[in-house]
Parts: structure tokens; sequence; C-alpha cells
DNA sequence: TCCAACATGTAAGGAGTTACATGATTTC
DNA sequence: GAAATCATGTAACTCCTTACATGTTGGA
């Protein structure tokens, strides 16, 4: 079958940052690459455990009164060559797109256009939030020590990401309105001229 | 749990149409939406099937004497209804991206711009060649006749979901030059600044 | 002669999400 | 007093791909 587990990957590049928890690895996803990448719970700690069991990285426990043990992983030296292999190796391209949006466009003519320029407002707005989000995102990079998230090092590095994040996201937004005025005009030719024939006789 | 299966929406899309098989089905979506969307025979035929229970199709065998019989689904009225349904819903958003390239990019200081380049490079000329796959296919939808893929009714659909694609495949196409820009500095002021200073003395 | 295309399907299994289980602390 | 956050984990389940099974025809 060889599949990727793409997951475990991500991981393992989580722990390059400095030792971490489960929890923690998943609020750093959240924060810095969620626009290209997510996990969850479900898949982290099962995979924190075969690291583990493979030697990639080690576990400690710092037992806390109130609260579960915090689970602390370390990447070990294993660890990093593996993540630097992986890093190598050319990309697994294809990257999976399914974009409902579009699937419902196509089949645009068994439903109306308005319908169409709803799901495409709904779309655009949800753009609008993402290119806020990564530009504090990018504000909290640039600006130095406002972040223990984001060192000299890290920096460009981040800020390619986001800047791809932009890039696309901009190219979206220009595709919505345009496409927003194509829909209006599909709509004119169709019911709505005849909406306004009607209206003239009354 | 609560999941979409939007595969059948996909499936009973295609089948608006007009009938099909399975394995016509398969071609349509390679040719048509494979820029976001894609299904394998595992989901489609275990799919047609469930349509038929679900009296959102029928099916009708066409008996060929060298090859199996051909399986042709014909969506019915109910299958129009639940299709139009679906389309009037929102979208489930939360477009399912998981960018791998970007990941690597991300970790890239876990090993050199020049292999992040390389990367950037081959990601770069598959996305050159989705475009002129896409150019393929919106000069077949704007040639009248030359398609029965494209009737005039379907044409404005095509082309917006085609428009999206260039769109987004155009910047992207942006973006991995100006980061091969950016990484090439980098790595002008990593180990290459030494190269120099090392050539100088010779 | 071998490969691609035609044509349908099933089985196995990896990938990934969500819901559940548990429970204290802090903040509004 | 309720909700969010901290914190770890498992079980169940869906989604989806890949490999397998089977066999013909036509072209390079």
């Amino acid at each position: 079958m060889a599949r990727k587990n793409t997951t475990k990957y991500a991981i393992l590049g989580m722990l390059s940052f400095g030792p971490r928890s489960g929890y923690d690895i998943k609020q750093k996803i959240e924060q810095s690459v969620r626009h290209f990448w997510s996990e969850s719970y479900g898949q982290i700690y099962p995979i924190l455990r075969r690291l583990v069991d493979e030697g990639l990285a080690t576990k400690t426990t710092e037992p806390q009164e109130t609260r579960p043990d915090r689970h602390v992983y370390e990447i070990t030296k294993k660890g990093e060559r593996e993540l630097e292999v992986w890093l190598t190796e050319p990309i697994e391209s294809r990257p999976i797109v399914r974009n409902e949006l579009l699937l419902k466009l196509f089949f645009g003519q068994n439903t109306s256009p308005e319908i169409l320029m709803q799901h495409i407002r709904q779309f655009r707005e949800e753009i609008a939030a993402t290119l806020l989000h990564l530009e504090s995102v990018k504000a909290m990079c640039l600006d130095p020590g406002a972040s223990d998230e984001c060192d000299d090092e890290q920096a460009p590095y981040s800020l390619m990401t986001l800047h791809c994040g932009q890039h696309i996201m901009n190219g979206y937004v220009d595709w919505c309105d345009q496409t927003l005025d194509q829909l209006k005009e599909l709509w004119l030719d169709g019911d709505q001229r005849a909406a306004v024939a009607e209206g003239d006789e009354a």
C-alpha cells in the first residue's frame, strides 16, 4: 500500500523546534501552519507513542499536581536524521485539493445563479478572515521579541509560507469578485429579464 | 459522526449531464474537474450501487459480446431533487488543504536552501503542466462543436471553474519565482559566501 | 509481443476526524 | 455558575486509495 504518513514528519518537524507535549504540538500547528496543514489529537497522540517506540523521540513525564501529567517529547539524533531525509526527498505532490465550492459551481445548471452567488460570497468572507489571520501572524513574525514563536532563524521560512497563503488567498478573492459579476450577468440573462418585462406591464 | 459523503453528490452531478457508466464517470472526472476533484473506482462503484438502492438512479445493463456488460446509470427525479437540495446547502467549507511543499519549507531550517529550491522548481513545473492542461480544456469549451463535453449551457460553469484554477495556479507560479529568489539570497548569506571567499584564495 | 484502453467490481488497509472519558482551574 | 483552557488519551467510524481479480480488443 505504501502510503505516506506525512503526519509523522509534521510532528517530528514541530519537535525540531524544541521539546513539546502533544497538546503543545496541536496548539503550535493551529497557530502557525493551519492555512496549509492540520492534525487532530487522534493522530498526534498515537504517533508520538510510535516515535518513542522507533527511537525518534524520547518522552519525559512532568508531574503536575492538579492537572494530568505533562508528557513532553524531545526529538532524538535519530529523529533529526529521519526528518532531514524526509526533507530531502522529492515531494509526493498531487496536493489533495477537493474544493466543494467549485464542485457546486460546476454543477451550476442544476440550481440558480443566486444560490451560487451566495456560496461564493460565503467563501469570499472566509478567505478574507484567513487573510486577516495571515496578516496578524506575519506581524508577529516581523516584530522581534514579540513572540517566542518565531526567532530570527525561523522567520524567513515562516514568512515564505505566509506569503504563499496570501498570494493564493488574494487570487481567490479576485476570482470571487470576477465570478460574482459573471453570475450576475447569467442571472440577468435568465429569469430576471422576464421579471423586468413583467414589471413593465404592471 | 455526520460526515459529508460529497462523493455521492459528485457522482449524482455527473449523472445530471446524462446516463453514464462507472467507467464513464471516472473518465469525465479526470477530464473536466481533476484540478479540484478526484474519485477512485473504489468509491464510484459502491456508491453507484447505493444510489440505485436509494432510488436516486436506475441501472440498465447493456450486454456486450466481447467485453463486460456496460452498466449504465441514469439519474431519477428523486436523484435530481436530492442534487438540487445539496447544491442549495451552504458549503461545508474547510477546504482540506495539505500542502507538503509548504510543510517542508516551514521546516526549512533542518535542510539546505538548495534542497528547498529544488522542491519548489519541481512544484513549479507541475503547476505549469496543470496550466497547459487548463488552457487546452478551456479551448475545447470555447470551440463550439469541438466536443460533446461542453455544450452552451454547461460552458459558463466549466469556464468559471477553469478560471479559478488558472488564477490560483498563476498565483503559485508568481510565489514560486519570488520564493526562489529569497532562497537564493538565504543561500548566498550562508555557505556560498564562505565558498566565494575560499575561491578568492585559490 | 506487449501495452493501453475498455470495463466492472471487491478487499484490505491506511489516513483522518469526531465523540467519548476524565477532571481541575481560571476567567467572565 | 458557566464556559474556556489545560491535558491526555482511546474507540469508533468514515473516507479514500491501492491492489487484486478477470478478460478482450486493437494498435505500435
